[in-house]
DNA sequence: ACAAAAGTGTTGCTTTTACACCCATGC
DNA sequence: GCATGGGTGTAAAAGCAACACTTTTGT
């Protein structure tokens, strides 16, 4: 019997905060060695029989301290396999998105930075970080999963406008972006409005999914 | 000690058939149960510390009967972690492609597949195919290394429309396709042409990578 | 000459990007 | 009022798809 690599699960656990207008990437700082106290992306062996997925929220849970029904979408992103990425021996890791709904959040050891300003991490994470990066903005008005749980139920053209820069690195014109979110099947523009910002202007327009 | 899900790489083996102007997939009976003597792709476990490039190369030569430096390039295309795809036990299943150099390959257990035409496989092989296929698509033109892996150093405009038929369903105006491939960065139409085809027409650019 | 297939040029459509201008709010 | 910021309309530009017509071959 060949022993087989094993398959740890890296999570870039996202999360949207509308106050401070910015995307922000969940991390931790590690309970053990190697790299004890370094930042880290939450991570966890894959079980035997896991589904990713579970392994992700596990991850989240586990190593950012957060409920799972904290959890509001994940998916798949892509798969690192350089040997010498885990000093204790060769291990595979996928990588998944996990998006939060930040009503649901709890505190915990959770460091939270900007996805523009991701400190360093340890392991092979920055780099991980870095790769994904294009694919989630890739994503954002694409995977509507990936949408859906990263903005919430409901949000308005103010949240998509800092979102989407926070994701793409640029802020589109308003009048663009809702063209755009129009085009988005099953994203729906409401007649409400929401409140103004406290320094004025035009409430934006609240958005809502079908169903 | 956690035991961890064992990890297979499943290889979707491509090839473009100049001859026959079209893309085909290489499956192989397997050699042992389950699913003894039933077409699958062509896949291994990956070892300890092996990289996912690494075994891919391994599943080609072990299992399809291929010589290694038939292989002209490779890459990732998702990971599958249905515990039941695997009646021995739950395995996870990283899905790469290979590109084959027509001019390398011999003769093997082989089974050649129309990529539009795959017949039933062992395992959730056809769920693979199914899933990669629109992935595969979206390489052509896109991703340098995929393109020139499958169309090898030098080729013809009509090996281009075939070889877009094929992966993509339906086939471009040539006249559309030629300005296409003149954006595609290190790709350059030539001053050369080909010969034309045996039923006349006239004869097709041939097409070159830089370097 | 005729048929077949690639290449050229052109046209219209869709998508993207940009911006001028209008509207609704806080101060 | 003024500043702020979203929304409407529009227009230029880029990309894409379609097709008429030409070129170059085989038969």
């Amino acid at each position: 019997m060949i022993e087989s690599t094993p398959v740890s699960v890296d999570v870039l656990a996202l999360r949207f905060d509308p106050v401070g207008r910015a995307v922000l990437l969940g991390t931790a700082p590690r309970a053990a060695e190697p790299f004890a106290g370094e930042l880290a992306l939450p991570g966890v062996l894959l079980g035997l029989g896991e589904r990713l997925r579970d392994a992700a929220r596990r991850a989240v849970t586990d190593k950012l301290g957060l409920p799972a029904d904290a959890i509001s979408a994940t998916g798949q992103l892509a798969t690192f396999d350089e040997p010498s990425r885990d000093p204790r021996g060769p291990t595979l890791s996928v990588a998944l998105w996990v998006t939060l709904d930040p009503t649901r959040l709890t505190d915990g050891p959770t460091h939270w930075a900007f996805l523009a300003e991701v400190p360093p991490l340890a392991f092979d994470h920055d780099r991980i970080v870095a790769d994904c990066r294009p694919l989630l903005a890739d994503k954002l008005w694409r995977d509507p999963a990936f949408t859906a749980g990263l903005l919430g139920p409901e949000f308005t053209t103010a949240h998509a406008l800092d979102a989407t820069e926070a994701l793409t690195g640029d802020r589109p014109y308003p009048a663009n972006l809702g063209r755009t979110m129009e085009r988005v099947p099953g994203l729906r523009r409401t007649t409400q409005h929401a409140a103004a910002l406290p320094r004025g202007g035009r409430p934006p327009s609240v958005w809502r999914w079908d169903s």
